[in-house]
RNA sequence: GCGAUUGUGGUAUAACGGUUAUUACGUCUGGUUGUGGUCCGGGAAACGAGGGUUCGACUCCCUUCUUUCGCCCCA
């Protein structure tokens, strides 16, 4: 039997799984310091939900669709993101409602260095939104990355500014050419040209390479110049990149997209509708910050070793415990003791013996300098 | 999904159309050492899967899966 994981799909162990939870964790509280409300929503829905309006939108995003079928023959799908989940959460909430929710989403699609087909989004929606909450969850972002410690740059262009655009050159706003228009900063200039003109747009190009200045003139642009203001009050830059489209999907105004060391996008959002109102959000996954973050990921661990004196290991363990450190007890010689703590990084041991006891002095021993010092029990 | 690429124990590797498939690390295990990354001994564990060619295939051929990289799209 092949016990491997499926393409795309991957364990988190040892020191990723740790580095995993702690990222997960950083961001659940920074969430919830903006006063965004946890929610938690099923895996599977029906098939055509998870679908929602990318029905006319294009084939591929369907395609990557998982599907599935239950014993009562219904059509069920695995969630392909969150955003359409909020058709009904945000039923009958006051706004703006803020929610934001971390979990597994599935895409199945070809997967390459930083691509899964599970992965862990980490999902901020404002329901009932201005431009001040689309500063407000772009604060939230430069938060978390500045905690992570990467690099990154955030990107704006707005939808209604293109089709906008589109308009002046005469062109017909089709996802097509969106999408064309999204790919300028990765073809080269010979290739755009030649992909635009299919679509008689390749006016489009040059009007996308002038100076930001340019862009003055169109309407929707102060949505841009305004987003870029409010963001400048949070004590953040982000660029206009007018290239920017984020493919298909229900954008209606502002989109960003932030990039780091990696070429994928580590974070992605914007403003769309939903339900009728209008909202924004942005989402990243866990794993793609996994593979940027700079941030030295480690947890303090405690290794006692009992050496005969168990009744006492385990109540030194206790104590220890109740201090709110990470202890575990090893039975057995202190040299497999002291391999045993390096093979699981365990920087702290501990030997409880006789003379220990006897003495009534603990010393904790630290695996990287090799020195002791005392251990002090604070009275509890 | 398409195109290219990859495949030997957990990891990294060696060899070969022909007996029992190399080595290292890790892992399990016995002994030694009251303070380490030792030392000595023993063990488990691999030719991705299926078919074909052949007296004989890990090696050649086909299929499939997998890996990696592009395309498409995305976090």
């Amino acid at each position: 039997m092949n016990i491997d994981t499926i393409k795309g799909f991957k364990d988190f162990v040892g020191e990723e799984g740790t580095k995993f939870s702690v990222i997960r964790e950083m961001a659940r509280q920074v969430f919830e310091r903006y006063n965004f409300e946890e929610v938690q929503t099923p895996v599977i829905e029906r098939e055509e939900f998870v679908r929602g309006d990318k029905v006319q939108a294009n084939d591929e995003v369907i395609s990557d669709i998982f599907t599935l079928q239950d014993k009562g023959k219904r059509k069920l799908a695995l969630r392909y993101e969150f955003t359409f989940q909020l058709k009904r959460i945000a039923q009958n909430k006051k706004l703006p409602y803020k929610r934001f929710q971390i979990g597994p989403v599935f895409r199945d699609e070809p997967i390459s260095g930083n691509r899964l087909r599970q992965f862990t989004q980490c999902d901020v929606d404002v329901i009932g939104s201005t431009i001040k909450e689309e500063a407000e969850i772009l604060s939230i972002m430069k938060q978390i990355l500045g905690t992570l410690k990467i690099k990154s740059v955030i990107y704006v262009n707005n939808r209604k500014l293109l089709n906008e655009i589109l308009n002046e050159v005469g062109v017909e706003n089709n996802p097509e050419v969106i999408g064309e228009i999204d790919k300028m900063d990765k073809l080269s200039e010979k290739e755009i040209k030649e992909n635009l003109k299919k679509f008689g747009a390749e006016e489009v190009f040059g009007i996308l390479k002038k100076p930001e200045s340019y862009f003055k003139k169109y309407k929707a642009y102060s949505e841009v110049a305004e987003l870029k203001k409010l963001c400048k009050n949070y004590g953040f830059e982000i660029k206009f990149s007018p290239s920017l489209a984020r493919g298909l999907s229900y954008y209606i105004g502002n989109v960003f997209e932030i990039k780091s060391d990696i070429k994928e996008t580590i974070c992605g959002g914007g403003s769309y509708m939903v339900a009728g109102q209008p909202a924004t959000g942005i989402s990243f996954s866990i794993e793609r910050m996994m593979a940027v973050t700079k941030m030295q990921i480690e947890i303090e661990k405690y290794l006692i070793v009992s050496l005969g004196e168990d009744k006492k290991a385990i109540d030194l363990a206790k104590k220890l415990r109740i201090q709110g450190k990470n202890v575990s007890v090893f039975y057995g010689k202190p040299s497999k003791a002291l391999e045993y703590a390096n093979s699981y990084k365990i920087k702290k041991v501990i030997f409880v013996g006789e003379k220990e006891v006897k003495e009534k002095v603990f010393r904790i021993k630290n695996m990287i300098t090799g020195r002791s010092v005392k251990l002090v029990l604070k009275k509890s």
